[in-house]
RNA sequence: GGUGAUGUAGUUCAAUUGGUUAGAAUGCCGGCCUGUCACGCCGGAGGUUGCGAGUUCAAGUCUCGUCGUCACCGCCA
């Protein structure tokens, strides 16, 4: 037996008892005539003394320790005479009597502690080494917590975990696909599943009525904070069940999981149409910890009231759409400050071409960017229109109406920062329901599924279809938080025509859609029935429970920004006679 | 594919207008130290300034190229 206790569990209580440790060395404080070793695994950290009782043979050992030994300490536990308050194990410490060197080690590149002196780069080359520290293992504890969480919540609501498949068929729809060659098949290839989407829908066929899976999901695409080439998601179906019934059971869900882990109570979700989410955040996944909603002032800057007197300010006369938000308080900015602001939103990212300000200042009376063009008067409908008060400041943007609303959605989320209203430590999730069903895709010259083409229309669009696609509603839902998308359903077609009338609009033709979804359709034929389901992005979900703003920390051996995983170097070449067994030709000429 | 930031000691960073021998902290090594817990004190070693060109009397600093890293845009049903 290695160990009779762990480095995190012995208390005053303890006192008196023989106990043996095991552990990595932490950190050595020799003091001459004692010696002081922090013992750390998993569960803690304890104090290791050796002093005047200490053998000579002993204090000959621990000359040759360094951090990140790992030892294996046999000794009594005792009372510390002076005890440290800001560690669980500080009331005791362990005379050591006898030491056993289980494990020598170089000196580590970075140091291991909390505080890590490591950058981003080495922490993932030796990423063993990262994970020994407390901060990073915590997250990845408590993404077990949450998995755990999750199943015991969906088997106590009868669904069944299934695995599917990994090696799969291409499907040109949605992201690249990873390919896997086939040595028996010479020249044909596996995908790697986006998503378990067909395989949980013909589980619905095969009578299993619910499913769920925490399941590796694949998406050849660019990577970010955010976004990793392999990730988890939480995936779930239902069979004989409508859009409410999902929203629910799935609300309960997340409040048992904030309950649980959080030990927050999240209330009822509110739910926004995308319609009025896009018009009042400018954005599909808002960030509703605070307000600052969008007003449209396309039609007062329209208005005779507004015009009267003054010469016309060309910009809002041609913009398709004028939007501003209320900054509480902000009247007192600087110029400096404002000239921030303007830099910020005619960024790239943003794309706005410039920034339209008014301040309401304490006295009553206004400063804006525009004064050229519009009077106190004018400048006042537009402030009573916010219910603004004297000291805040209104910041408007214009043009293009969905270039607009995305610019002052950046705007609003910079504000909402700068004033420090996206508090980490606060969760405010949404449904955003209502999404359309298809969107024109420019360069493919069609429409494109908004969600997936297995989505249901809304059947009172359904007339739409013919006449103007772009209008139609899908019966899909997006759950949000703190403006982070971390869900997404929809309620599925299960009549084929209807099925096949979407795949028509989306230009597939029908020996397309049979190749590709040939046995999806070909199982609608023998009784779908209806169903409807969704799915969470795990590492997201964690990484904003844990209050991260990155999912790599919640990975524990994630991807870097180039897809790589700078550990073991890979991806990597293969050598000529796995490329020959594969009936592959490199030609690399243009990389 | 694009935009921006960045690359200096094992590590995290500094180095003024292009100007002497590239510094600090931490880590590491040696010495001293009996209540430390970021122990303290003294001493020491440690550098291809990512790589390659160019400008210059002189380049860590300026220019070009290249490679890496990070953030974002495109992309991500």
């Amino acid at each position: 037996m290695y160990r009779t206790h762990t480095c995190g569990e012995l208390r005053i209580e303890n006192a008196g008892a023989t106990v043996t440790l095991a552990g990595w060395v932490q950190r050595i404080r020799n003091l001459g005539g004692m010696t002081f070793i922090d013992l750390r695994d998993r569960y803690g950290i304890t104090q290791l003394v050796f002093d005047e009782n200490t053998t000579d043979e002993l204090k000959q050992s621990i000359g040759q320790l360094g951090r990140e030994f790992v030892l294996q300490v046999g000794g009594v536990v005792r009372e510390r005479s002076s005890k440290n308050a800001k560690m669980p194990t500080g009331d005791i410490e362990l005379a050591v009597q006898n030491l056993n060197i289980l494990n020598s080690s170089v000196t580590p590149p970075f140091t291991i502690e909390e505080d890590t002196d490591g950058g981003d780069e080495l922490r993932m080359k030796y990423r063993y080494l990262d994970l020994r520290r407390s901060v990073v293992r915590d997250n990845l504890i408590l993404r077990a917590k949450i998995a755990h969480a999750t199943r015991s919540f969906l088997n106590a609501h009868d669904f069944i975990e299934t695995e599917t498949p990994v090696m799969i068929k291409s499907t040109p729809e949605g992201a690249r696909d990873f390919v896997v060659p086939s040595r028996m098949n010479p020249g044909e290839f596996y995908a790697l599943p986006q998503s378990p989407q067909l395989f949980k829908q013909l589980l619905m066929v095969a009578g299993f009525d619910r499913y769920y899976q925490i399941v590796k999901c694949f998406r050849d695409e660019d990577l970010r904070a955010d976004r990793q080439p392999e990730f988890t998601q939480i995936d779930c179906e239902m069979s004989f069940v409508e859009q409410e019934d999902v929203l629910n059971l799935f609300e309960e869900y997340m409040r048992h999981m904030f309950l649980e882990i959080k030990g927050i109570d999240i209330k009822e979700l509110p739910r926004l149409t995308w319609n009025d989410a896009m018009a009042t955040y400018g954005s599909d996944k808002p960030d509703i910890r605070f307000g600052m909603k969008f007003h449209d002032l396309t039609a007062i800057f329209g208005s005779d009231k507004v015009k009267f007197g003054h010469e016309l300010f060309k910009v809002f006369v041609e913009a398709e759409y004028i939007g501003g938000i209320c900054a509480t308080g902000c009247a007192g900015y600087s110029r400096k400050q404002l000239d921030e602001l303007t830099e910020f939103v005619k960024k790239p990212q943003v794309g706005a071409k410039g920034l339209v300000y008014i301040k309401y200042n304490e006295d009553g009376s206004f400063k804006s960017s525009v004064d050229k063009f519009y009077g106190p008067e004018q400048l006042k409908v537009v402030a009573d229109d916010f219910a603004a008060n004297p000291g805040d400041l209104i910041l408007i943007l214009s043009g293009d109406r969905m270039k607009t609303l995305t610019a002052l959605c950046s705007l609003r989320l910079e504000m909402g920062s700068r004033l420090g209203l996206r508090d980490k430590d606060v969760f405010k999730p949404l449904w955003v329901i209502d999404f359309p069903l298809l969107e024109w895709n420019e360069e493919a010259n069609r429409f494109t599924a908004m969600h997936h083409p297995f989505t249901s229309p809304k059947p009172e669009d359904i007339a739409l279809l013919d006449t103007d696609p772009g209008k139609v509603r899908a019966n899909a839902y997006d759950l949000v938080i703190n403006g982070v998308e971390i869900g997404g359903g929809s309620v599925r077609i299960f009549n084929r025509e209807l099925q096949s009338k979407m795949f028509k609009i989306l230009g597939f033709t029908p020996e397309q859609a049979e190749s590709q979804f040939g046995f999806l359709l070909n199982a609608f034929k023998y009784g779908a029935p209806p169903h409807a389901g969704l799915a969470f992005g795990f590492d997201r979900l964690t990484a904003m429970i844990a209050g991260l703003d990155s999912i790599r920390d919640t990975i524990a051996f994630p991807k870097n920004n180039s897809g790589r995983d700078v550990m073991n170097d890979s991806p990597a070449p293969i050598s000529q006679e796995q490329l020959d067994e594969l009936c592959l030709k490199l030609d690399l000429k243009e990389k």
